[in-house]
DNA sequence: AATGAATGAGCTTTCATTCAT
DNA sequence: GATGAATGAAAGCTCATTCAT
């Protein structure tokens, strides 16, 4: 049965984007103040003010401020799968395309968005259980973008890791050291400024742990 | 003239081994507790309760919620940091003591009191200014053990790092893949049964990392 | 460009006049609390309760139990200055005008709202640094008040005190003598029903003392 | 039945001594706290502290911390009637008498025990039921006392008031006038420097009130 | 749809007081 | 008798959340 088609008068269209609108402010608020002050410092009204909405209205746009956390942490999230994904398909998977992902990272991702990296690091860290439930899905989805990567290199290069569980630890420390570069380089010892450079050794390190392993795995026989 | 020597009389003595015993006993109560439930899911009445004395009596030990934290991340702080340092020192400050320091931190650290590593990487995560800034500074120092290591280890083998800045991020690298381990196999996804088998990859990973620096460096003319 | 002149909508008029008067509500059941059962013994709860609001709805309109008690001296110590100019303004700051005052006060203050009197006498001593300083403000104005009430009494009568500093000594005198009276004879010793009579003692008690320094001052060579 | 009269020990002296002296560093302690930072803002620890024993100790020499609030006011009063009656009947209770003891009250009670002027105006004030009362008795015996003197003096004189009550009113004044003076000029506004200027104001004030109802009354049939 | 207002549900914290030693 | 230590009992206060308008 064909459904009629209403074509959406001027005024419900300028609704829905005043609603789109309200819905982004509203986040993006929530998402400076959490990174700036801290989750539990931040309070619905003052994402109120920073919205210009009162704090009940927030309500109509997010269920709770848990909510808003997982919101802000999952935005951040798919943001970092995306950046990392793009990076190390430009280079067609090569090794060259690992180290692309991990300098677009700190160049794209922590220099562009502080308060992403901010509330991934470190607002969405202990939490509670709900919010420390969807992390671990994140990180555990970040790490099989990667881990996917790694694998797709090694068929590129024609060797391949000890085991799938190898691939899949390379890929959890490469998060690891991201987090921890980031965390400490730009959110507690505002190295910004040359963030870059640091960048350039944190990935040199990464692929170096990578080279190691996949050449120790080539001189084995198997 | 001769001050008398006070001789601690025998029930003064017993007093002060209680309150020492007291004191261990609240905060292992809440070490516990912030590892299970969760930091902010902990009430000072819940943890008056699991060490058999009233909220009010953890007051007149620890000056508020926060002290208590704050002791707990600074003891299992200072245990990370004794345990990689022995480990490391055991074999004397060579490639190999590097691995063991990373073995130990997974046997000796995280399967031992997984409650410590659980407040380490995550309850003390997200919790305010105060926290924070103490956390950073534990973090740091942890950072520059594990570097000072790295030198000592380039000294003994006779080469050295691109620079100082090039040891340092390798040591905040390691710190960040363990934790990023420790976080996804133990706490996340309890493979503690086979946690070795993963703490032997990620080593291995480590590992790889610094040698290809250090040979990367040694190839270099100077 | 015009600003939309923006008339209160009926609701939001209602809403105003509610909220004026919990207002109000919270405030007297503060005050009759207090003035029944002293500060201290009062507990935000129970003025909840009386005003028939949660405690928690008395902090949206009241700082804290403090600004209550503040609140509540202030609105006393303006009526009884009300009440004893407009007495002494309605005599044309006559001698009389001064007696209208002091029967007033008794009639028209400790009478009809005893518990102002007991707040302004006896709850608001003794509380802490910034009720104290309040007070003593307003202890002062009160005082100046009678001074001034004094000062045109003897120019009416063309005559005039010693000092400008025994007029004040005067007048905080008046202010002692009433407070006590009313302390005594309506706050302890429930003598409400002939607490006119004594206040008629009272004021000539005061009248004598202000005449006499006025015959004294006149007799005296200026 | 003779009790035998057992001769206290040397040992048992000093042990009552040292005890009277306990009990009133204790008690002095607390005398000064509260006059300096208020009754409720004194805890029992610091009252411990200043007296150089524990607060627990406290307990063995007062039933409570009213208790010592209680002790302190009544021995307040206790000089203070002293200090009136001496001073009254010093000049025969003659109208000289009535003037002395209101500047003796300045003098010898004020300025040289300002602490116990304020517990007795300022801190025993507005504390709850049982303090109240016995500031109540306290203050009408002090009334009472003013009120005989009076009935003396006019005894002297040959004259008499038209009631008992009206003596009873002036008494119920001059205790007002001097507590207000005292807090206004030694309490708010330290002009302990010239307070026995004030002083002689405020007595002359006291004394043209009671004058002038004398008068009032000589001058009458009867 | 937006919001002012109310509140339930906690939580931390303080202290006077007691008691075993 | 002195005291260190423990605690009961409140109290004040905050805030996420709900709801009537």
């Amino acid at each position: 049965m064909k459904e009629p088609i209403i074509k959406p008068s001027r005024s419900a269209l300028r609704r829905q984007r005043d609603k789109e609108y309200r819905y982004q402010s509203i986040l993006n608020a929530a998402e400076k103040l959490f990174a700036e002050k801290g989750y539990h410092q931040t309070s619905m009204e003052q994402i109120g003010d920073l919205s210009e909405v009162s704090a009940a209205t927030v309500y109509s746009y997010f269920r709770n401020k848990e909510d808003l956390l997982l919101t802000a942490m999952r935005k951040s999230g798919y943001e970092f799968r995306k950046m990392i994904g793009d990076a190390f398909g430009a280079a067609d998977h090569s090794m060259d395309g690992l180290k692309n992902a991990g300098l677009s990272f700190f160049r794209d991702f922590c220099l562009k968005h502080p308060e992403k990296a901010i509330i991934l690091f470190r607002e969405a860290v202990g939490q509670g259980e709900e919010v420390e439930d969807q992390r671990k899905k994140l990180f555990m989805k970040m790490a099989l973008d990667i881990k996917n990567a790694l694998l797709k290199l090694s068929d590129n290069i024609g060797f391949k890791y000890e085991s799938d569980r190898s691939a899949e630890i390379m890929a959890v420390s490469i998060v690891g050291i991201y987090a921890q570069i980031a965390c400490h380089y730009m959110i507690w010892d505002d190295s910004s400024c040359n963030l870059m450079d640091i960048a350039d050794s944190a990935v040199a390190f990464t692929i170096g742990g990578v080279s190691s392993l996949i050449s120790n795995e080539k001189s084995k026989p198997n």
